[in-house]
Order: C-alpha cells, then structure tokens, then sequence
DNA sequence: TGATAAATGCTCAGAGTGAGCATAAGGAAG
DNA sequence: CTTCCTTATGCTCACTCTGAGCATTTATCA
C-alpha cells in the first residue's frame, strides 16, 4: 500500500486564492504577472498543498503570507476545480486539483505586496458592472447570445439555450441578478467569446469583433475561479455581515454603501439601504463626526462584532434599484 | 519536473458521496458498513479518484454506478476536506484529501444496491429532528454545553463560547435554526460529546451518561461531511427546487410538504406552505385525484420543469411555524 | 448669498407572510 | 345511514417588510 500502484499518476494539488479588497471605488483581487504562451497574463497567487500543513487552510494562509506579505482576515473555501481540460498544464502528464480559496483583506491598493499587484476585477468582466446603468459591452453581447440561441435546431435544445441566455444575461424580459456571475462566464466560455476557451485551439480564433466583447483573460482557469469568487462574495454580503471585513475600523453609511455597491455592481437606494443596516444592528454611531463627504458632514459608525451573533443571518439582504 | 522532488509526498484523493433520497418519512443516506478498529461503522460511499476521469464529477458518478448500481441525478460539490488530524487513515502516512459530493435520488429504501444500505441520517444527529417538538437529547445536551461555556475562565472567551452554543443550539432565547447542522455538529466535536473527537485519544473516554447524548458514529470523519451535506440540502431547499429530485413523478401537495419538513426537521403551516408552493408556479395539477390519503382526496401535482429557468430563485423559503 | 451635494428623517402604498377560521369530501365506526 | 375523524382547499386578517420618493438639515464652493 506504500508503492502507488501503476495506474495511479500523480495528483498536485495546488491552493489558489481569491484576496479580495476594496480601494476606492474599484474591488480589487490580488493577482500576480505570469508568462503565459503568448503574452503576459494575470494569474491568481497560488502554491502547493504542502504535507506539513495540517489543514488546507493554515497552508493557504501560510504561503499566502510568505509570497505576498500579507496576512488573511477571513478565508473562506470555494470550490475544487479539477477537469482535465480546464486545469493548469504543468507539463508533466500530472493531474492537477485546484482548491479555490476566497480571503478578504483591508490591504489597500497601495500595498502591492512581492511581485504581486491589485487590480480590479471588472477588467475581467466587464459586464458585471451595472453601476453606472447597463455596461456598453452587453448590449454587443446579445448579439452573439441569440447567435448562439439559434444555431441550435429548434425543439428542445433552442428553447434550452434560450431559456438559459435569458436567465443568465436578462433577456427576454428576464431580470439581472448580480449573483449569476458564474453563469454568466460559463456560458460565454461555451460559446467562445472568452479567450481561456480558444486556448486549446478548440475553437476558431476571435473575430476582431468579438475580442472587444471579452474582458481581460486570465491565466489558467483563474478566471473562472475568480468568477466563482465574485458570485460567492455577492451572495454572501446579503446574509452575513462579510463587507465589514473589507471595511476600516470605522466608516459612514454612505461609505459602506459604496462598498457594497462595489461588490455587487449595481447602486442601490440610498435611504433604504440606511434604514436596513441601520435595523439589522450591523452598526453603532461612534461619537465622531466627519465632515468633507461633500456636504452635510456624516455620523461616524464601527461595525457592532456582536451582530454576527445575534441575528440568524446578519448580512444585507438589499436589492438593487432603479435609480 | 517529471519527478516529484522528496519532500513531496503522496497525495491521495478520495471522492465521497453523501447519496440522499426520502423513504416514508426518513431522509435516508446511502451508507456502506465498514469494520472499524472496534466495531462496524457505517460509512459513506467513497472512491479514488482516477486520472481517465476527465472530470471529478464524472468521477464520482462512474464509480457510484460501478459500486452501487445507483445512477445518480442531481450531483454537487460540497467542500474539500484535508485537515489532517481528522482524515481517513490509509495507514501508509500519505496525505488524504476528500471531496465530498451531494448528490440525490428517487431510489427508495427497499433497492439496496451492493453491499450498501439505505439509513435515516437522524441516527447519526438525533437533536436534529424537531418534527415531534423539540428531541428529548437536546434538553440533555444543554447541560454539557453550559458546562463547556462555564469551564472557560470569565471573559471574552466565555462571552464567545456562551455566544456560540446559544446561537448553534438556540438556548438563552436565540432561535433553532435547522441550517446550523455542521456548527452543531463542530461544537460537540470539540466539546468532546461526539464519539469521533475520541478516537485519537485525544479526549477522554465519555461517561455513559454522555455517550448516550451521542448519535451513531461514522467512519472516518464522514459525519463530519454527512453534517455538511444536510447543512448545504436544508438550506438549499429555500432557493432551489431540489426536493423535487427526490419526489416521484407525481405527488401531492401533503407529501411534498412531508418531503421538505423530512429534509429540514421541522413541521410546517400546512396552509401556507400550499400557498407559497401554488403561487411560485413550481407545480401544475395533473387531471388526476389520489383517493386514501385518510380523507378528503388530493389534486395529483407534478414538478414544473419551466420554474427553474422562470424565477431567479425558485424554492421553498418556508419558515417553521408553531403547530 | 445662493447653488449643490450629502446626510437624515419620515411617509405611504403594496407585496409577502404567519395564523387560523371555515367548508368540502372521503373513510371508518356505530 | 349517520356521526366522527382526517385530510384537502379556500379565504381572511393583522402585521411586517420593502421600494420609492418627499422634505429638511447642514456642509462646501463659486
């Protein structure tokens, strides 16, 4: 039982993290410059699951804080990533398993620890950024979305694919639901606009036109890691208070508002948003005041640690609004 | 590269499935009895991974077939577990990792395929199943609990530990919450009530009183992954329409609500639940009626595939309800 | 000093939800 | 056949939650 039996090739587990923060009005994930064949691209910070780690997660933090420096609040597990034609190519024949980490941090853009930068994630999709109204490169998606829709033979399958074209990008009177990004890169790399799917030359290369469509690739599949990471993060903020870890000590309404409006890619009703966290408890007023907001100076306020004990579910169950 | 450099030792990675489907008014898991150390564990179905399988879910899937004869429907990832003080032994020091998968089907209790069986997984958490009122272990768990909280010097630790059993276990009027399933679960592994916490010696031998607060342990850490799995169905039952995969084709509005409070442990406002289910739009009536229900005879329901793609979150947000 | 921006308070209509009353329609007991 | 029990179904009502938006207050800036 020592000697692995013959058929029984390598397995390389690699740890991958998604660290997360918030500078200015851009979420920022961590990413480190790789080579790649052709050009430069993004990758994700990433090491060996090493034996003498005794839970993935002291090993995630452990390297994490040797490569880049900085020292994780919270981790929170994502997914384990391991289909053969998706995974990292270390060139040896090895199966390779990522386990996707998501950590959020307060470190801000400034501190770019090692060979390490923040950069933020709306590059890389650039149509998860509903802030300023629908992003432009959506509406240019629609088109190759029904191309799609159609190429299908009617019956089944089209209504198939119509049903999740719709669902996942809002057609078709379908609502947008800043939790689907996913999906979203999932379907686009099915339908080969992302360039991650050309890699293995399975698809034609991009038309000059559809190129513009797609964000800023990523290396290996990290963008979809990333791509799981933002969904999770964006579910999570409505149901536990997590966009505290990405705030100062202490903060404004308007401030966390913006924080989480970052996160999810949508703006939300600013008096309505008060009136919630304000309920839920989340916060309590320091006695400060501060001024500069650019009007009426703002009530200093510091997360209440108590809250996530309190509540079933302390998170921020907002819905996006019209204005 | 080819060859692992000597510190890198053997990675082993299992796949293990917690298998769920509804018998009656059981939620039973798919469990294969295993002789450990002392006597026969029940454990749950659990496999190498292999490198032809092109992905883990595929996996998974060839080897659940191959092993049980059950064809699985519904299948998804749960979480990668590799702490190494609660990994299964292989006995030759290499590191084990395991994958745990949720999957569901319609099997009922009487296909028993290979040598494995269908249990009620309330054996395994007694204090889990509320549906007859509050579980009589629980009013006897109460007092370890206290016991635990007073046994940490006063303080920010005791305030965190009263905090965390109050929350896990709803005492000091925090509300039961079915979804809390692990946490309960993790507490009692740490507090040592759990048979598994003892095995490594690590903890003294439980006096009989306390032994019979426990429920039945399970190979390896896979109570550990069965608590996960329940955690993960209770909580998506709310949002997704998963009951219906383990519903059989047709069914009736009673026994669909007996399926989710089966899942969920807790009794439900039959009226309500009738209302939230008919105006979600996830059923549609059959032309049929189902005479011996012990009175008035029911509409025969059957699952509306269309509701998966209509509504952004089709499930069943019920809450408990007193009665 | 007036315009503008942000902070805060409050109102109001509607949807959603917990509870429970009331009626309908089988089966079993007498 | 009548009565009682059990489940199926319909409907009401009080309350809470939420989206939207009006109104005021208090800074900064031209």
């Amino acid at each position: 039982m020592n000697q692995a039996p013959a058929q029984e090739q390598a397995v390389v587990v690699d740890l991958t993290a998604v660290i997360v923060s918030i500078a200015g009005d851009q979420p920022c994930v961590l990413v480190r410059p790789r080579q790649g064949r052709k050009a430069v691209l993004e990758a994700l910070p990433s090491g060996p699951l090493e034996l003498r780690h005794r839970t993935l997660e002291a090993g995630l933090r452990a390297w994490v804080a040797a490569q880049t420096g900085t020292s994780l609040g919270y981790v929170e597990q994502l997914y384990t990533f391991g289909d053969q034609d998706r995974a990292p190519d270390h060139g040896d024949g090895s199966r390779v398993l990522s386990i996707g980490y998501l950590a959020l941090t307060r470190a801000g853009k400034d501190s770019a620890p090692g060979e390490t930068v923040w950069r933020d994630w709306y590059r890389h999709f650039p149509w998860e950024d509903w802030r300023r109204g629908q992003p432009a490169v959506l509406r240019d998606l629609e088109k190759p979305l029904r191309r799609w829709v159609a190429a299908a033979k009617a019956g089944a399958e089209r209504t198939s694919r119509k049903e999740r074209a719709g669902l996942a990008f809002g057609l078709d009177g379908a609502t947008w639901s800043d939790e689907r990004v996913l999906d979203r890169y999932e379907l686009l790399y099915e339908i080969g606009i992302v360039a991650e799917a050309r890699r293995g030359s399975r698809a034609p290369a991009a038309s000059p036109a559809e190129a513009k469509l797609d964000g800023l690739p990523m290396a290996a599949d990290h963008r979809r890691i990333l791509a799981t990471a933002i969904t999770r993060l964006r579910a999570k903020i409505k149901y536990r208070p997590v966009v505290f870890e990405l705030m100062p000590p202490t903060f404004t309404f308007l401030q966390l508002q913006r924080a989480v409006e970052t996160l999810a890619g949508v703006r939300l009703h600013k008096q309505n948003f008060r009136r919630l966290v304000a309920q839920q408890g989340l916060v309590e007023e320091t006695d400060a005041i501060i001024a500069g907001t650019g009007g009426r100076p703002a009530r200093e306020l510091r997360f209440r640690q108590e809250a996530i004990l309190e509540r079933p579910a302390p998170g921020l169950r907002f819905r996006p609004s019209a204005a």
